[in-house]
DNA sequence: GTCTATAGAGTGATAGAC
DNA sequence: GTCTATCACTCTATAGAC
């Protein structure tokens, strides 16, 4: 590689960072192409050397995003079978959901703003919806065919869950210091109990193991939000 | 009123009615002030005979809104005491923040494009999540106060079912074609089960009275999306 | 009150020198 | 590959005739 194509390598990586840093403080719509290349300390044209556009970009970022995702998910054992109404289960993946939205948060809000303005028309937002929650149907879909009872289709079980997590997580990773002070494992513990047990609270007579903290170490393994 | 008062109201009106369609349509980020002078038949000039600008226009349609939830909130008796625990009081605030959410989704797309993407930094989104889930919050509270468990603080709880009806009723509303061929009764069966007993399901032993399909006419019942 | 016409600011995108 | 300079376009907002 010469020493273009160095400082080439250079100036993309420096386009893509300033980039997740204005999409987190300013979000992805009010964020312009002056505005990346400014931060990134270079001129404007240098930005269509790399990008075609702001969409492209955030397309690049998406890669990287799923590409680190996709690493860490190979790190570890998917268990083949899944019980979404094992709480231990259950409370892995919304800790995985929400790990993935904070540490990719610059990337998951320009989707989010990217999915509920551009092509209202087209659904895009519902489409998108059901994407992202395509494994999580999945799973529901296992657990109906087993015979348990679900509120309502697996696809739009799916979604709620979808939409309840990418828009809590939203809120209020974004609410800065607006955000009220609490730990992320009680807030993965309160995602968990009410999509466990919903506002009926757990059942008295099974016991319920492990109803209150789980180890922390549970938020570790990584499983997109499905 | 003289006759030039009642054309101006009338051109008021049609500019409200046209911004309400075309936010409905394409989004209140991507439309115009242009476009909506156009879609009502207007010059471009006359709308800042009406509104200093579009935010202030969104601000008015936010009134009425309001003002037309609060008349039909008037109307129907709002129980003093709330239990979400129960089945009918659970879904009866679920149809009612669908059908608000539905009647006006114009004003509700406004309002989430506006808030999601304003004052990012500001934390606009975690803020209206908590002033619109408020009085869900205060039921939750009552309840809690009685000692029934719940998941988490009512604050975040509220905030996590609020974020579930909005991002799900946003999505399912505006996906238009796309959208699953399902009724309305069985979306808000649907949320209800999930916020009511979670994924584990209702619990055999309580015999779960009214669990399939509630009366229609519970739908009507309009309180917000506390 | 409503119109036409236009000023003014901001942004996306490109050309050409280095 | 990166820069400076600039064009072309869109949109907001205002001025002034009617």
């Amino acid at each position: 590689m010469g020493v273009r194509q160095i400082k080439a390598a250079e100036t993309e990586a420096a386009l893509k960072s300033a980039a997740r840093q204005l999409f987190a403080e300013q979000g992805y719509l009010n964020t312009k192409i002056t505005d990346i290349t400014t931060t990134a300390g270079r001129a404007t044209g240098s930005f269509y050397d790399h990008f075609a556009s702001k969409e492209e970009l955030l397309q690049a970022l998406v890669a990287d995003m799923n590409a680190h995702a996709d690493a860490t998910i190979a790190e570890e054992a998917h268990p083949e079978e899944h019980d979404l109404t094992d709480r231990a289960q259950l409370r892995a993946h919304i800790g995985t959901a929400w790990i993935v939205l904070r540490d990719h948060l610059p990337v998951a809000v320009a989707l989010m703003q990217s999915a509920m303005t551009d092509n209202l028309a087209a659904g895009r937002g519902w489409r998108s919806l059901l994407e992202d929650t395509d494994l999580l149907r999945a799973h529901l879909e296992a657990l109906a065919e087993k015979g348990h009872p679900l509120p309502g289709s697996p696809e739009l079980v799916a979604a709620a869950m979808g939409a309840m997590l990418s828009m809590f997580g939203y809120a209020l990773l974004t609410a800065g210091e607006f955000a009220p002070r609490v730990s992320e494992e009680e807030i993965v513990d309160m995602l968990t109990g009410l999509l466990l047990y919903g506002l009926t609270g757990p059942r008295p007579e099974t016991g319920d193991e492990g109803d209150d903290a789980p180890a922390e170490a549970e938020l570790k393994e990584p499983v997109a939000i499905g």
